[in-house]
Formats: C-alpha cells, structure tokens, sequence
DNA sequence: AATGCCTCCCGTCAGGTCCA
DNA sequence: TGGACCTGACGGGAGGCATT
C-alpha cells in the first residue's frame, strides 16, 4: 500500500492538515466561532478537542464506508461475471434446440 | 535517470439522513 | 431539533509503468 503513516500521524497529532494547507481560507476548525473584531482568536482547548475527535470520528467513518463500498462493488463483479457465464450457457441451449428442432 | 500519466488510498469538508 | 453518522466530492501523496 501507499500509506506511509505519515499523514495519519500528523493529522492526528492536530497539525495543519492538507486540506488547510492548499485552501487557506478554510484554515480555522469548523466550530470554533472567531470575533472578527480584535482579529484571529485562538481556539478554546475545548473546542480543540471536540474538532480533533470529530476528525477522528469521521476518519474511520470514512474508511468503514470505503471498505463498504469496495465490498459491494467486488459483489457486484463477481454478479455480473455469474450472470454473463449464465448468458452464455442458455444462449448455447437455445442455439442448441434450434440445431435439433426441439 | 527524468518525466508524465494512471491508479489507489487517504484525510477532510459539506451536505444529507436518522433518531432520541 | 441538535447531534451522530454516512457518503459524495475534492485534492494530495505514493507507487507502478511507459516514454524520452
């Protein structure tokens, strides 16, 4: 795999995550509230700690769902191989019976 | 060896759905 | 109705492969 745990290690030790990097403006932690006022206010430890929970909540909420979905989709290959082997073999019958005149 | 393209996996965000 | 959960979309990193 190419997973070098790297990402996973900085994300979850709160430091700047990708997204923030490449999207400046979306740098502040969705449920810290900022006064526009007296400029950038530091998140509360709190606020912190919920942020670095929901990430990590929805991280493996994100690799369960993936994990689903490549399930479904090795199910849905394996259906359609089944049903063009399936396909096949009464396509051969009926060229089979036309054969004969049954 | 360097480069470009493709594919896979990941973390994050945003928006939808569910349920107490 | 607010919080928890699910999932599509997006963009980045890394590996593999072909081409130059």
């Amino acid at each position: 795999m190419a997973v070098t745990g790297d990402e996973t290690e900085s994300a979850a030790t709160g430091d700047v995550s990708a997204y923030q990097l490449r999207n400046p403006s979306s740098c502040l932690p969705q449920d810290v509230v900022m006064a526009g006022v007296h400029g950038p206010q530091q998140p509360t430890e709190d606020a912190s700690r919920r942020r670095e929970l929901r990430l990590m909540k929805n991280r493996e909420a994100a690799k369960a769902c993936r994990q689903r979905k490549r399930e479904y989709m090795n199910y849905l290959e394996t259906r359609i191989s089944i049903l063009e082997k399936e396909n096949m073999t009464l396509k051969a019958k009926m060229q089979y019976q036309n054969v004969h005149s049954i």
